[in-house]
Parts: structure tokens; C-alpha cells; sequence
DNA sequence: TTGCGTGCAAAGGTTTTGCATGGCA
DNA sequence: TGCCATGCAAAACCTTTGCACGCAA
């Protein structure tokens, strides 16, 4: 994995760190991080360092072409489901009781054993339900 | 959409629909169907128009690269949840009321209203729960 | 006959990889 | 100094598109 901490990698991670559980394309990413000399390559190398060690998550949602990333800010997710908005696409956590009730309803009606790291809900967040419909993404 | 209803088109829809709820890439499908000469080209574009009817959906599970389409078995899958199977790749359909329920208890506890036809839940269907380890894709 | 759908090949866009160089330890 | 990570560009890949032809209606 990563032996060296270099320029790269650091800026990279200092600017997902801000910005948690959001989805962003590599090449979001590296334009956003154009500015401070940030290659295409090295970013697509670093994302696939992060996966790997579980700080970062990749995903494609619906059937779009481009694959996501985002920054996972809990340390441990296990057991936590996550919860998309499809409007802000900002990412929640849920609570690893309510994660499991939530399991064990699915196991009990549907003898299905939700794996909770590979799903993801979508549907809308608090804050954008509240706000009309002129948000994006 | 669709006006005529061609040799290729009649090929396709038959293939999925002895196929239903799993997931298929573009070329999976294309590779089936080459012994029945239908083109790559023709199995995009017919999903497209099948996935714009609505009779077909596509997604990326994970992070992947490629596209999977599935045919969808049942007519109106308004409110249905799915269920995924991460082993067989089957889909499996929630009942409305389980599926209002969750959603309903999602809304409870997390404020966040749930879009059942944007999810899917992946896990283990009773099948592969039951079967060892020995399966497959 | 009309014009939509197909096939082929080329284009488009995203992600990966090879190789020489630069930078971390 | 040793060796990993970076940059650049090319390759690899999946998907879409243009165009002439074939086929459904």
C-alpha cells in the first residue's frame, strides 16, 4: 500500500478529509486539486491506496458510467448502514442499532441477510426534503 | 422508442426474460446471443429503449466498471424494494408493505425519506445462505 | 415503398499502465 | 542512496455514434 506519504497523497486526503461522505468523480477531484499539482494518474493511484485501506469508497450510483469516491469519515463502518441523498448526495451514517433492527426486519420478512457495507439507501436527506426543489446536486 | 419489433429485439427480450432479476453486462449478453447473430451495438441500443420502457434497469454494483442490466420480472415495481444477492446475483422483490414499513421506520429514526426505487439492498438470499461456499458468480 | 433498426467501424470518455524521473525516508 | 510515487502519454476498456444497408410494416 502506501509506504511514502508524499505531497500528493497528503493533499489529497487533507482535501477529502474536508469534505466527508460526499461523492466525487477523479476528475472532480483532480481539477479541484489542479492548483496544487495534483496529477490525474496520481489521484486515481491514491483513491485506489485509500479503497484499499478503507478510508475511501467507491461507487457507481444508478447506472451512471463514471465511478464515485467518497471519503468514509467514521473510522469503523461496520455495521452502519449508509444513507444517500439523491439530491445533495451528501452521505449519513445510521446508527448501528438502528442498522441492525433494520436487518434483522429485512432477515425476518424476507430471509435476506442485508449485508450492511454493500448497501446503500438512497432517497432524500432532512435538510433537503426541507428545502424546496431548487438545490442540486 | 420502439416502432418496429425486429428479429434481434424478439432475441434479446426472449433471452432476459428466461432470465429474470439477474445481472447481465452489455457484452455477457452480446456473447450469449452471438450464435443468433445479434450485434453488440444492437444489444446497446435495444437496453437502452428496454431501460427507458422500463422493463429493463441498469446498474453498477460496487464500484465497477461495467454497466449490468437486468430484465425485471414484475410489471409494476412501483414501491418495491430489491433485494441483491452478492453470491448468485439474483434479485429478489420485497413486498410493498415490508418495503413501506422499512421505509416508514427509516423515516422514524433517521429523517430521511427513502426512494425504493433508487435502492437496493445487497446481502445473501435464503438460497445461498443455506448452500455452503461453494457457489459462484 | 418508407424509414427505423442493424452492423461495422470509428469516435468518445473514463480508467489503467509503462517508463523515465523526481522526491520521501 | 534506495526505491516508491509521480507525470506524461499511450494503451485498454466500455459505451456511444455515424453511415450505408437491410428489414419490418
Amino acid at each position: 500500500m502506501s509506504k511514502y506519504v508524499t505531497r500528493q497523497r497528503k493533499t489529497l486526503l487533507a482535501w477529502l478529509r474536508a469534505r466527508p461522505d460526499r461523492l466525487f468523480t477523479a476528475q472532480e477531484i483532480a481539477e479541484a486539486l489542479q492548483g496544487e499539482s495534483v496529477s490525474l494518474s496520481a489521484v486515481y493511484r491514491n483513491l485506489a491506496d485509500l479503497e484499499q485501506e478503507g478510508q475511501v469508497r467507491r461507487s457507481a450510483k444508478g447506472g451512471e458510467r463514471e465511478i464515485r469516491y467518497q471519503f468514509m469519515a467514521a473510522e469503523s463502518c461496520r455495521g452502519c448502514l449508509h444513507l444517500c441523498c439523491t439530491r445533495c448526495g451528501g452521505t449519513f451514517h445510521m446508527g448501528e442499532a438502528a442498522a441492525a433492527a433494520l436487518a434483522e426486519a429485512v432477515e425476518k420478512s424476507e430471509r435476506f441477510e442485508l449485508d450492511c457495507a454493500e448497501t446503500v439507501l438512497y432517497g432524500l436527506c432532512g435538510a433537503c426534503r426541507g428545502a424546496g426543489k431548487e438545490l442540486h446536486v
